[in-house]
DNA sequence: GTGAAAGCGCTAACAC
DNA sequence: GTGTTAGCGCTTTCAC
């Protein structure tokens, strides 16, 4: 098999006319056997489809776009590629938008606000499809207005803006919104734990003004009262979604001395951390005390003990939100979908025998 | 703040010409105002601004690129973005581009060699500056061809590959190769776990034609020989990087009495089914058998024990891979560089008293 | 069935 | 300084 390098193609890239040369025809022929349904004699096709061969020849989709006859795309855009939890949602979008013919764009902002607002206005110039934000954030009025004019401007471009387990903008915004059912399913957590025997559980939650954390949180608070408990405010310990805060929640919970059963933790990545510093803490899990996580990463099964977690059906999330950003005509009506979730028992949750 | 929406402003992307006209000026004096760099009154520059910041006008990217100017586009194609290392090294690389400037596409292939060619000739399309190739693969001679023929078709299009964890090519194929390394990891960490004082390691491989797989399992027989030891031929277990196939080898392992006093698992991945397999025998580790992983990923730390491995720097190496990639002019001879990788020593290898 | 010409949205060389 | 023109690589009328 000789290599094509060695046939003498020039190595600077060909264009259709190009082409059109090399096969004696115009470049609208080209155009024509490369589009593909329209009448073109059998032996111009032919020979232009040498010539494509033997130059190697792809259109360049640019200038396709330009001419109106682009391959849409579409912008996925987290806080970080790293959390399992993104990851998986960013397969699902990846999956979905390539099934669809779609190319995929994703963009770590690192939670960084002006980055974010960068990578959305590269999104509008590129014309993409849509852009998908992904993942809590604070519902500030800041965040409401800034989020309700990228959504505007990218309706300006004929482009369209989902919002993906974010909190939702005021109604009459042109926004597509997914949402994961965050209090119900830690609820449901919490009502387990409780069911459990449990009495004084300690939360490890994210930060104050984060709305995932804070949906979970009423959730852990609604489960408690719904059998007339109210939570001890000492129990509530707040950081951030990774694996290091509730490793140093952990710890600051087990020094300060304070008291509980069973912990709960915002994230299977807090839950990781927390489960860690207890070990090292010569703690027994569930023996001495419960745990339970949010999220049923893949890794909440390897965890020792494994891992009570509620189940989030990411990939499943971002498969949807390209299909409904991509399969609507400018006047749908903006949707807003709620995904449920639910408890998946394993074994880091022990029944109190008192 | 009222919504731009609101303005009247039509919903129809408006060009420069549009812009050109409310600002009256022409079409070339507005993009003269926009690239920044070039002489224009301070009365035109200022009404030209206005139009654009009333029209909410972003020039299409598409259209630069296609004169010339456009922010070079930068891909990224991997088995899964949902296995942790790919998901670090899908980070640096995303990392690296923004802040070159580049736009940078994922894509993943699930191992699928038709559809990694099929985006790989939409990469062409688009002119992306670079594509990286990632992640191990069985080395064959249909391989070398179709990689090397890939190799060639970019370049054709000024366009360069780089392979990354990715067996290299003959020489004097345009692409340049990025490699870890596998052996000398392998090799490290095997020797720390016969100088405990084991002797019988069960080695739980990758796929045996993988090559990363095949590096790592070098180092392990390596190690033995070094010691003047030969290594069991029925220790050696083979599946692929999964957690799934871990648990699956290792309760194979068990199953079948096979003798030994420590296990190596090819990834961190593989080692977390291995160990959930090994608790779920009822054996404690380090304290019947110990165990070793490869590629620390975040979550070895929070493994129980936490998991003594291999650091693979894959954050570094998809920052490197764009760079490599992108500050090289065509003529630069072919690069291949090897980073290096060393041992993490927690807690999951036990030292044999006998 | 095929070619010439106009146009997509932009930039750049060339006037004035 | 600013407008006019040509051109990027492609598609798509509109003729023949």
């Amino acid at each position: 098999m000789t290599r094509k390098s060695s046939t003498g193609v020039s190595a600077t890239r060909s264009t259709i006319r190009d082409v059109a040369a090399r096969a004696g025809v115009s470049a609208s022929t080209v155009s024509r056997v490369l589009g593909g349904d329209y009448p073109v004699s059998a032996a111009t096709r032919t020979s232009v489809m040498r010539a494509v061969r033997e130059l190697d020849y792809v259109a360049d989709a640019r200038a396709k776009a330009v001419a109106g006859v682009g391959t849409p795309t579409l912008a996925f855009v987290l806080d970080d590629i790293t959390g399992p939890s993104f990851a998986l949602m960013a397969h699902g979008v990846e999956r979905e938008a390539t099934r669809l013919g779609h190319l995929s764009l994703v963009c770590s902002t690192d939670g960084d606000t002006a980055h974010e607002l960068e990578f959305v206005e590269m999104m509008r110039a590129q014309r993409a499809a849509a852009v998908i934000l992904v993942g809590g954030t604070a519902d500030t009025p800041e965040y409401r207005t800034r989020t309700a004019r990228i959504a505007d401007s990218l309706a300006s471009v004929g482009s369209r803006l989902v919002l993906c387990g974010r909190p939702p903008l005021n109604p009459g915004t042109p926004v597509t919104v997914i949402e994961y059912d965050n209090e119900g399913g830690a609820y449901a957590l919490c009502a387990h734990v409780l069911a459990q025997g449990h009495q004084r559980l300690l939360f490890l939650g994210g930060r104050p003004d984060h709305t995932t954390a804070q949906g979970r949180e009423r959730g852990y608070t609604a489960a408690h009262r719904a059998r007339g408990l109210e939570p001890d405010p000492a129990l509530r310990l707040h950081g951030d979604f990774t694996r290091d805060s509730g490793h140093r929640l952990m710890r600051q919970a087990l020094s300060q001395g304070l008291e509980f059963t069973a912990v709960m933790a915002a994230t299977d990545m807090v839950a990781a951390g927390a489960l860690t510093a207890l070990h090292e803490a010569g703690l027994s899990v569930p023996g001495d005390v419960s745990l339970a996580g949010y999220d049923d990463i893949p890794f909440a099964r390897d965890l020792h003990p494994a891992l009570t977690t509620v189940h989030v059906p990411y990939e499943e999330l971002g498969r949807l939100a390209v299909r409904t950003a991509l399969g609507r005509t400018p006047d749908d009506p903006d949707e807003h979908l709620l995904l449920g979730t639910h408890v998946v028992v394993r074994n880091s949750v022990a029944t109190l025998s008192s």
